[in-house]
DNA sequence: ACAGGTTTCTACAACGTTGTAAGCAACGTT
DNA sequence: AACGTTGCTTACAACGTTGTAGAAACCTGT
């Protein structure tokens, strides 16, 4: 029950190639001529196959956002803006998950190949610049950290200065003893080291002294390892005044903790977290955060795509900063 | 730089069907020319077109889950559990925001015409069987409330028994002026529907009256709402001793609006939420909820999109229900 | 009536793949 | 030696669409 050109072409007396004109917008078609064919189009129902047309066109008009997991809020705000940033070109965004992990990351990075897709949004947490060398000039815009010398567009935000300012925030109220929680030993220039790279610049510019145990690794960035990162803090020696949690999920899951060791949040030990998810804002005490704008990262990062599909394989890859800004919450409300 | 079967045949030295038929996995392939082939294939990084297969075949190995908003958290774990379920069949899982209106749900359930992806998993806010009724035979399976007499299969929890059993566990409490927060003006059938009459029902056991003034709609199920709805109940002359939110953002909004109104959780009021979002496992306090077996209804849904799929439309529509069971946590301990 | 231009329409080939059917070796059996 | 059988390989057509090139129809001004 599904039809073809060929079956409008037949019911309107036109040929093939007229029908796809009139299904294309092509100008030189009679007005009647024009009509007969809508009329046999809505009688069949007919909706053109993508596929064939997107064999003849080399062009998809999908695009992939691969990101490394769904359920982590923070991705999940930003897939629905780059859905919506996507829809207005009138693309259509296909949205995978790679878990983060370097083989599922190079699998997506190489899908791009298989014509399914024009390019690809890729948030990488493994992958570095050799993994993403072998891929011959698949459109490709690469978020969050810079993966250096890429051979890719880059969006992202300038995580060192965030980091730097929101620790600073701190130090304002008072705090001495600040904690940094999700370090992890990834590669140069990832959101871990990046962000602990800015805690330590505001430390310094404090002249306060870094302390290796106040600062905790979490193996991944989920409210589980936040917690579990927290409660470690707690148990050795010097209890922190204040932590700075490379992000929001982390942060509420530190909050747990220091609940459940009976600690008031901000009085006792104040937190602050990094990706202003929506969470933050409804979590007893609200979270103070670094607020990415993740609107302006979406649209960026599809426009640069947007470039490249179009044909520009010349210019050199592109490396765009979207602002950000620090919203102060309860959870660093002055004593 | 990008190569065809034609280019691997012609370096091989072979047709372009036997490089199909290596490709394709084929077993009458002689080793030494399978080997020719695979060397062909690695030297020029061969890889298929995937518009042109599906042209060919029919089929694109994609299939599409539409889902209201992807940064509900309960979209969220479920779209994961859907990609993980597909990836075990070879699928890829193209997912589309609805947004919850009806004109973009019929644009996902027509744009299974498109022949960009095999079929369908919605879940639906706004749609009707009317709805649903005009398309013909593409495999569609049904997440979440049930279309009564539609035309396509239904994976779901019995939200009655549900909501009954969580309300029984505020009664159970010695809770007495019992809120429900959530209601909705939505169509008979859907699950704002069905979770206020388990909530009614399980009153009516206990024997306690039914108040009009302690229902609480909500437009949306957001956290803001939950926390609107919540300080609308405190506003109004009877202080509920219970909170019945219709999901988990809705009780984490109405966890907030608590707080800031001074009232302490669960001694002062006891709040329950539906859906088990890992969030609620780590607020403060933990939420008690309804936990669906996501990863089942997920995996309820391919297997059952798949049958349809692999052609099978005599069947008439099924309609499977996944478990779920209640997970009491810290928002309602006994006081 | 006719050249010259414009508009409208069409036939054909191609996009890259795979199913079909048939061809060609090589082998074992009579 | 002729035969069927099996294993391996290939030519061809088709999937449904659109770009190209050109034919047909229609204008316009002489």
């Amino acid at each position: 029950m599904r039809h073809r050109l060929k079956d409008v072409a037949e019911r309107a007396g036109v040929s093939v190639k007229t029908v796809s004109n009139v299904v294309n917008g092509y100008l030189h078609v009679r007005p009647d001529t024009r009509a007969r064919v809508e009329e046999a189009i809505a009688e069949l129902n007919y909706r053109p196959n993508l596929s064939a047309r997107n064999l003849r066109k080399g062009r998809t008009g999908v695009i992939a956002l691969a990101v490394p997991e769904l359920d982590i809020p923070y991705f999940a705000e930003l897939a629905r803006h780059v859905v919506a940033a996507a829809a207005e070109r009138g693309w259509t965004v296909l949205i995978d998950q790679t878990g983060g992990g370097a083989e599922r990351e190079r699998v997506a990075a190489a899908g791009i190949g298989d014509h399914l897709i024009d390019g690809l949004i890729l948030s990488p947490l493994a992958l570095t610049a050799d993994d993403l060398a072998g891929l011959d000039g698949t459109p490709m815009v690469l978020l969050g950290e810079r993966v250096d010398h890429g051979p890719a567009d880059h969006v992202g935000i300038d995580n060192v200065a965030a980091a730097r300012e929101i620790t600073a925030h701190l130090v304002g109220l008072g705090r001495r003893r600040i904690a940094a929680v999700g370090s992890q030993r990834t590669p140069e220039g990832a959101s871990a080291r990046l962000r602990l790279a800015g805690y330590a610049a505001a430390l310094a510019d404090a002249g306060i002294g870094y302390d290796e145990s106040l600062v905790a690794p979490a193996p991944a960035w989920h409210r589980a390892d936040g917690a579990a990162a927290m409660r470690h803090l707690l148990t050795t020696g010097v209890r922190p005044d204040a932590v700075f949690c490379f992000n929001d999920t982390l942060a509420l899951g530190a909050l747990r903790a220091l609940h459940e060791a009976g600690l008031r949040v901000p009085e006792d030990v104040a937190v602050a977290g990094f990706d202003d998810i929506e969470d933050g804002r409804f979590s007893v005490p609200t979270l103070t955060t670094i607020a990415p704008d993740k609107e302006r990262i979406a649209r960026l990062a599809v426009e640069l795509l947007a470039a490249r599909v179009d044909g520009d394989r010349e210019t050199p890859p592109r490396d765009l900063t979207a602002p950000y800004r620090l919203a102060p919450r309860e959870s660093t409300h002055p004593r």
